[in-house]
DNA sequence: CTCAATCCCGACAAGATCGCTTGGGATTGA
DNA sequence: TCAATCCCAAGCGATCTTGTCGGGATTGAG
């Protein structure tokens, strides 16, 4: 296990998988949340309490500004700030924002426009498929908003049954509130 | 532009984004859906049917063979079958195998086990999100079975959202063109 | 028996992408 | 003025994808 610069684990494995920019950026969205009227709050400030490496949330913040999802204020005690509340953000726009648009296949992209891009649409019937897929994950994002993630999360762990999970050593499953 | 060496561009774009496994494993296993009854079919008839290299083709088999999807005859006059009738194969199973478990994040694994690989559970809110994606994506490739992509493009555009498939007689067995 | 067709398998190479850093700007309140 | 903050572009290493290559092992046919 060398210490690598990176995160050394990939995130969603497979068919799948958001990436850390989705990650983060819906984090930072979620702290947004909690800070919601209470003027802008800095991006320093938030990278500490996620432990996000800040720069790269830069970025992230920027794509969701184009996105028009949050504001942002320059110059000193500037930050960002949602650009609604919460209730009216859902999380479809802004996992697109962040990795583009839901297209499990090139012939299935939910953008307006290039509907089929397939050559083979005489033969293609699995083309189905994929667009099942992605009206399923569209409506799944379209079914939560922003709201849903703010409040703070009560812990639930409720033990299997049998088979118990053995897991007495669990580091650092505390973090700061 | 054909003299390319690989596929110069990418399948699915950012969050939901099946690879080229996945479309490839899919279309084998539907030509071996119309094959079903007839005997193994070579992978090299098929690669041509399908415009795929063969050679990678062969790796995708493999997989399929290991999660016994399929089954191999060796020799002259050898090549795969299905292991099952297209009816009891759910796409689900096949993208399982081909691009792993289904998990948008690591904290959203579908595989028994590591449910729970986070190290923020206390403050991670967004799992909730995660897990939603998953189930719905699971759910809808759960709703699908190799028959129902076997067949000669039927446009279908019903998505019953309950008691998908109806089809009672599946006589397949239709040789191919 | 010989031979060709086929499955089997490991290694690897080009390229794309991801995650993140660096290094600077521009803008504002105190 | 000065520090805090947003803004932006470029680049870098690691990893993953998309195949290719080269050789085996196994079998049916002639």
């Amino acid at each position: 296990m060398p210490a690598s610069p990176h995160r050394p684990s990939f995130h969603g494995t497979g068919a799948v998988a958001f990436s850390t920019k989705g990650e983060y950026g819906v984090r930072l969205m979620v702290q947004l949340g909690r800070h919601f009227g209470a003027g802008p709050a800095s991006l320093a400030e938030i990278a500490a309490v996620e432990d996000m490496p800040r720069a790269y949330l830069e970025q992230l913040a920027f794509v969701l500004r184009d996105a028009g999802l949050v504001v942002s204020t320059r110059g000193a005690h500037g930050g960002y700030e949602l650009a609604r509340p919460p209730a009216a953000i859902p999380m479809s726009e802004v996992l697109r924002a962040l990795e583009g648009p839901l297209a499990p296949m090139i012939c299935a992209t939910d953008e307006p426009g290039h509907d089929l891009a397939c050559d083979r649409t005489s033969s293609c019937t699995v083309n189905l498929l994929w667009i099942r897929v992605r009206d399923a994950v569209a409506g799944a994002l379209d079914g939560v908003t922003l709201a849903d993630l703010v409040p703070q999360r009560i812990v639930i762990l409720e033990a299997p049954p049998a088979a118990a999970t053995a897991a007495p050593a669990i580091e650092g499953a505390l973090t700061a509130s």
